[in-house]
DNA sequence: CAGCTGACAGATATTGAAATCTGTCAGCTG
DNA sequence: CAGCTGACAGATTTCAATATCTGTCAGCTG
């Protein structure tokens, strides 16, 4: 039962974060990860065949976790479409402020993680796009939005919203009147979906 | 007549320029620059107070000279404001991605100068957005658009529009389909601006 | 024999001493 | 005497020696 029961993948994966939010990412290596778990490094090997694809996966996890938070929203067929929309928007924004306001430097580690990361963030953003392509398509067989290519249509979204979800603006999410740059935004938006 | 002619802050400011396309931001020491002019670098602090000061007033010149390109785009009269809002748009973004385009490395020196300068970038913004709060209110004279205040609206579409001006996104302006996403975007901003 | 260890080679990071740079200013020069 | 110089102190950067890390693999262990 003790930690030293059989060495997972996932348990890897726990041990990595915990060191990467002690130590940082410049300074969090496999050693340290495998001193941790009470292993030889060669074992960490075994189940990562290198140390970014730990990160990666590591990073991956992470992005998860903000993806599984938000398809709830869509799934919520009882709201119409526009506030399925801005609870969504709002559910994004929230979580990556929250995220970043909360544990400034874990949030700065995967910051850093992000950057690396080939494949886990453009996953993830595709993720986003298509939940959102989905509340999209909804809007549209409800006859309030209108769209040519819900898919299109979605990523304009998402990128039009950019500024308050890409981490790359984290440190103006606290600065006096995002509440209101935010709301402008998803407003115009919101209108830009409804008008044609 | 010869370079030696007499020592103004614009000879610095040019000196500067040509000395961080050489050397790179990292590089480019004060003493590179007196030594490009001929003179102590003694003399270079005599009309910048640091080091600081002459980066930001590289960068301000630099960023100056997009804002003065666009201001003539705000003027013309004869377009309606619709046409005037996409051709300004549309100027943006093509400047940006032929600065970062045609030259990177120089592109990238401003990016490091842009990160460090307090007011250069801010001032740069709010002159951006002032033009365009021009051209919606414009819009809104002419009945074509819809908003309360055309100062938050006009710092709405240019955040919402962000992906396609700020220099963080860079190395995406030559990714295939930019076009189509920039357009999408556009018309996303262009018909909530229009639609009540 | 499946899974782990630990020594190893090459790559990367750390460290501290030496070199360079920033910003000042007393004095030189035209 | 307005403007420039160049030596200087303290801060920063460079560089090379040293230490650590990554990724592999032959062999150990349960």
């Amino acid at each position: 039962m003790a930690p030293s029961e059989t060495l997972t993948a996932e348990r890897i994966l726990e041990a990595t974060e915990e060191v990467l939010r002690r130590h940082g990412p410049a300074k969090a290596t496999v050693v340290d990860v495998a001193r941790a778990l009470g292993v030889s490094h060669g074992s960490v090997y075994r189940h990562f065949r290198t140390k970014a694809a730990l990160r990666e996966a590591v990073t991956k996890r992470w992005l998860d976790r903000t993806s599984q938070e938000l398809a709830g929203i869509v799934a919520e067929q009882e709201r119409d479409p526009e506030q399925r929309l801005r609870a969504w928007l709002r559910a994004l924004f929230d979580a990556k402020r929250r995220k970043a306001g909360h544990d400034p430097e874990l949030f700065a580690t995967y910051m850093v993680l992000t950057r690396e990361s080939g494949e886990a963030v453009p996953e993830h953003i595709a993720d986003l796009t298509s939940q959102l392509t989905d509340i999209v398509r909804a809007g549209l067989d409800a006859g309030t939005f209108t769209a040519t290519d819900p898919a299109v249509t979605a990523r304009a979204v998402f990128q039009a919203t950019g500024r308050f979800h890409d981490p790359c603006y984290a440190d103006e999410w606290e600065a006096p009147g995002v509440e209101a740059e935010y709301e402008a935004v998803v407003d115009l938006v919101v209108r830009g979906l409804r008008g044609a």
